[in-house]
DNA sequence: ACAACATTTAGATAATTAGCTAAATAACAA
DNA sequence: TTGTTATTTAGCTAATTATCTAAATGTTGT
């Protein structure tokens, strides 16, 4: 648990794991989004690999990264619980984009 | 929110933090839980109170922690939200022996 | 084989962090 | 006032972190 905490204290690998929860993306498409040095970008990924909050798979010249989301969410609810605060899956944005959002 | 993640990512502060939820405690009683020294565990506290998820209130020779949960819930949230997760309070345990509060 | 592209590794540096001891400050008691 | 207790500040150091450029590695296309 805190080698998630770590890597979560940094904000660029913060949204790193905002941007995957979109869906998988190459180191490069998700370098893109930001101005650090490729480099730079890679190590943060190293964080998030260490932290098994993403996972990589080589598509030929490129190295596709994707969230693991049941670990930040375990790491969530685990320290959640501690504060007796419980997580829950939020209503889910459905994929019919032309409709009209349910009222609250 | 930055500062409040980068004080969850010390395992003491989150461990100072829990220790809080049981109550507030003054900065010895606290410091008495760890081996670091005092002025090391001061140095936490500092932490704590910038990211606001603490308050402190002067009692004669000594000064009382008290956590925010509300802070500490609503930093939680946001990021939490952003990973389509919401947060609700977990059932609590119903000792009620130290509460002043009217009954609903 | 060679070149182009995608990514990581190596190696360096500046800034930050977490820890320490010693000293300062503040409150209270004798 | 002097001493005791509680906490913080000052000043230091070692370790870690975030960043960079340059080089290495691995993959694909010509």
């Amino acid at each position: 648990m805190s080698t998630v905490f770590k890597a979560l204290s940094d904000p660029t690998r913060r949204r790193v794991l905002a941007l995957l929860r979109q869906g998988p993306a190459s180191a490069g498409e998700l370098a893109d989004h930001f101005e650090f040095s490729k480099p730079t970008m890679s190590a943060h990924f190293t964080v998030l690999k260490t932290a098994d909050l993403v996972e990589t798979e080589k598509q030929g010249k490129q190295v596709i990264y994707r969230l693991k989301m049941s670990v930040l969410e375990d790491a969530l609810l685990g320290f959640a619980k501690t504060f007796g605060l419980s997580l829950k899956p939020e209503q889910e944005a459905t994929d019919r984009s032309e409709e009209e959002e349910t009222p609250s």
